[in-house]
DNA sequence: ACAGCCCCTGAACGGTCGTTCATTTGCCGG
DNA sequence: CCGGCAAATGAACGACCGTTCAGGGGCTGT
């Protein structure tokens, strides 16, 4: 409702006003955000994700060369900082795999719960890219397996993992994308309403998988 | 290519032609479910539909109310076939919830793995749906959740279950909500040209089930 | 043989989509 | 104070959407 002029208002601009996300890049980046993941891709128009932060339709062009840039620039944002914080999640736990597998759940399921939106518009949107954008998205996503599997093999080969086996063989790719669809789709159904804490949710999760692969206590 | 002429042919339908869904509804049922499931409800046109099946879009109407009907009966009846099938796996397999749960991880997975495309379309097209009729497709997800809700309480009362807590209690519905996401999601990753057959898939998520919920040997 | 009916056709309708563009706006450095 | 420029406007464009409907077979029962 309220009129929103291009706004530079003073050189000191108000610490409220700096909510507002103030480079308009960003904030069209914040309303597409929402509305993806709320409604999905193909169902969002142009016109609802500038209306959404006080701009028309054209406007849009100033800052994205497509709608589909412009989804592609927030997958690949969000996709690019999970790799990040998880590696690093790993990186910190010391040598022990377990340890470093309930690093990784924690970081995973956490930022699943509380980046409910980010993840669903990541891993829901992905088919509506470019198929050339899509290549890089999906390189991160391997990448972000190979670190569990790197993980189920270090414990494998010190015996500290005793992993359900396939006929006489493990087939560690196949449990570790087993174990990520089930963090990845926390953010299906977990809601901050509920009497679970994210907390409780990464240590259930944890818990879970380190059983799953057979954990030695 | 080749023009279907409304093909009646002969009192005896050649065997070869059976295959090619003669009641026209089964045809568009069929067409949509693939198309779908390939590229996602809201892209996929009628046009493309009724094309897919040697029909033009008007053809459509004839058998379904509009699109929005079609694809809530094609999901309805996945979905009802799901709830059925399981049931009575379970119904069917002794008193022991061990085997109970190994039995409807069983039916569940190689489900997932036979009818990606269904599973697929089921589990990711329903929120294009008209929110009525989302309703009792919820419904019957609700009740295959309480199914393994039912058989985890039986485990934990008899002692033959020790799943893990949250804090000092368990939530079963938590561990059947993270389960049922792993068996799932199955359909987004196998392939049946893969090395591992449905029921090798079935027997590794039905270990990684009975481990996860503690289940005694 | 003929009526009646089911079903398909394909043009048409009203809308909405992503995108473009000439025009206007308001800030900035000098 | 002014010229330049980045950025927003909103009308316009062509395409395509789901749906409707008048018209036209070919089948079936009598």
């Amino acid at each position: 409702m309220t009129k929103r002029k291009p706004a530079r208002m003073d050189v000191v601009t108000p610490v409220v006003a700096e909510r507002e996300l103030r480079p308009p890049i960003e904030a069209i980046r914040a309303a597409a955000f929402q509305q993806f993941a709320e409604r999905g891709y193909p169902v969002v128009t142009v016109r609802d994700i500038m209306k959404a932060c006080g701009l028309t339709q054209g406007a849009l062009y100033n800052h994205f060369k497509s709608k589909d840039e412009l989804l592609h620039d927030i997958i690949a944002s969000t996709q690019g900082e999970l790799e990040r914080v998880t590696q690093q999640a790993v990186a910190g736990a010391g040598d022990d795999p377990r340890a470093k597998l309930a690093a990784f759940v924690r970081v995973y399921v956490i930022r699943h719960c509380g980046l409910r939106v980010e993840a669903l518009v990541a891993n829901r949107e992905i088919s509506w890219l470019d198929p050339g954008r899509v290549a890089d998205i999906r390189r991160s996503r391997r990448a972000i397996r190979d670190v569990v599997v790197g993980i189920l093999a270090q414990g494998v080969d010190s015996g500290l993992f005793d992993p359900p086996l396939i006929g006489d063989r493990v087939d560690l790719k196949a449990i570790a994308m087993a174990l990520l669809d089930q963090w990845t789709h926390v953010s299906m159904w977990y809601g901050p309403g509920g009497k679970i804490t994210e907390e409780e949710m990464a240590r259930l999760y944890a818990d879970m998988a380190l059983r799953a692969v057979g954990a030695r206590a």
